[in-house]
DNA sequence: ATGGTGAGTAAGTATTCACTCACTAGTGAA
DNA sequence: TTCACTAGTGAGTGAATACTTACTCACCAT
């Protein structure tokens, strides 16, 4: 792996690196195969192969597996993101805008479902950080979404429901589909798109047929 | 289930027990290890401590640890109960008994989250019997809410959505909630019924306020 | 009694696990 | 050049791991 320099002259990429870099590729690698097989179905053998790297080195930069797990769960719970879109959407009253970009950007990010495979790992094994993890990663959307139907109960628009017990409904909906298809893989009838504008509608509008209207 | 003593001294408690029973104990024993800790977690040792046999036993009823899971997942897929109540609902026509019954009976079974950490852990540790597993657990629901939502589409009653997909929304709605506190372990602020009735609500009518009816 | 059978185990085996240690080598500053 | 420092590793360590072996004992029909 070294190119061989012993040469004072230009080694292109220098045959050592930083221990930052290493750090984030240990991380990186660390992170795919917690979130395929678990963490005590991960060793750290793989994990430092996946980075190039021996062993020996991951314990260098990390003090336990556990410690490099604990690390990356605490560097992953943080982003946001999404958050401007959102914010003008609700600002603007707009129901159907803000739950169709909150269904579709749950929906569309299936194609990489290696956050909600870490979430869900790290909840039934039961890591510490778990909950807190799934505060950064749901809480968001979830106090979002509820303050947002409290104010359009009172501006009237909405029904009187319980607005914590909505937005976790909604957030559910999308949730059980993401399971079905990105972690159970079962196969999508319709496009994304379709998917979801037939679940915000849905739950805007409910089931039962209200009015024989127009 | 032989007792007898043909031996002068009584040895307290039969001394030996039958194949099957042993065997349905050592599935006992092993459904709540691999429920709790994942089949990768959970070790053979383990199991048979807590089936209060050695581990050599353990490997004369199962060929292998994997074989073990299989059994299980075999074993608990097969099963139905609550059938006749709901079908009942479904020819009265009676959404909202119907609705209720799917969402309580998830709910309330709440106290026993073992099959679904069971379902989840097979899903994401991808064992090949997770999808029958998840089949036989959901599918059964879902097929049947989906097929009545289709008829009540028929009936007029029902706006004509996807019926497939206001299922899945259904049952979404329901799993997520479990997730959230089965599984990780959320606080609940309101009393089971009051939930179901809130999401069976929710769902039945939508957010958006229809009309200023009555 | 006796011999066949199935329940049961103590004590392995080979391998893998997370983690260490003793050590080499590249690098930048003095 | 030297030297301190850090990136990096091969070759371990003891403890688990899944699984085996060779054996003992209880029971029962002959």
């Amino acid at each position: 792996m070294n190119k061989a320099r012993t040469s004072p002259r230009h080694r292109h990429q220098s045959s050592r690196t930083s221990g930052h870099e290493r750090q984030a590729s240990l991380i990186s690698a660390a992170t795919s195969l917690f979130a395929a097989k678990g963490f005590t179905g991960t060793t750290t053998k793989q994990i430092a192969k996946a980075a190039g790297v021996s062993e020996a080195l991951l314990f260098k930069h990390f003090p336990s597996k556990h410690a490099l797990y604990t690390a990356i769960l605490a560097e992953k719970a943080q982003y946001s993101e999404l958050r401007e879109a959102v914010e003008e959407a609700t600002n603007k009253r707009d129901d159907e805008r803000l739950f169709t970009l909150l269904a579709s950007y749950r929906i569309k990010k299936c194609a990489d479902p290696t956050m909600l495979r870490l979430l869900l790992f790290s909840a039934l094994e039961g890591h510490e950080l778990s909950t807190m993890f799934f505060q950064q990663q749901y809480r968001v959307f979830h106090d979002l979404l509820a303050g947002y139907i409290r104010r359009r109960i009172e501006d009237g628009a909405f029904r009187p429901v319980d607005p914590v017990l909505a937005a976790k409904a909604f957030l559910g909906i999308i949730l059980h589909h993401r399971l079905l298809h990105d972690i159970l893989g079962l196969p999508m009838r319709l496009s994304h798109e379709a998917l979801v504008v037939e679940y915000v509608s849905l739950f805007l509008s409910g089931l039962i047929r209200q009015s024989p209207d127009s």
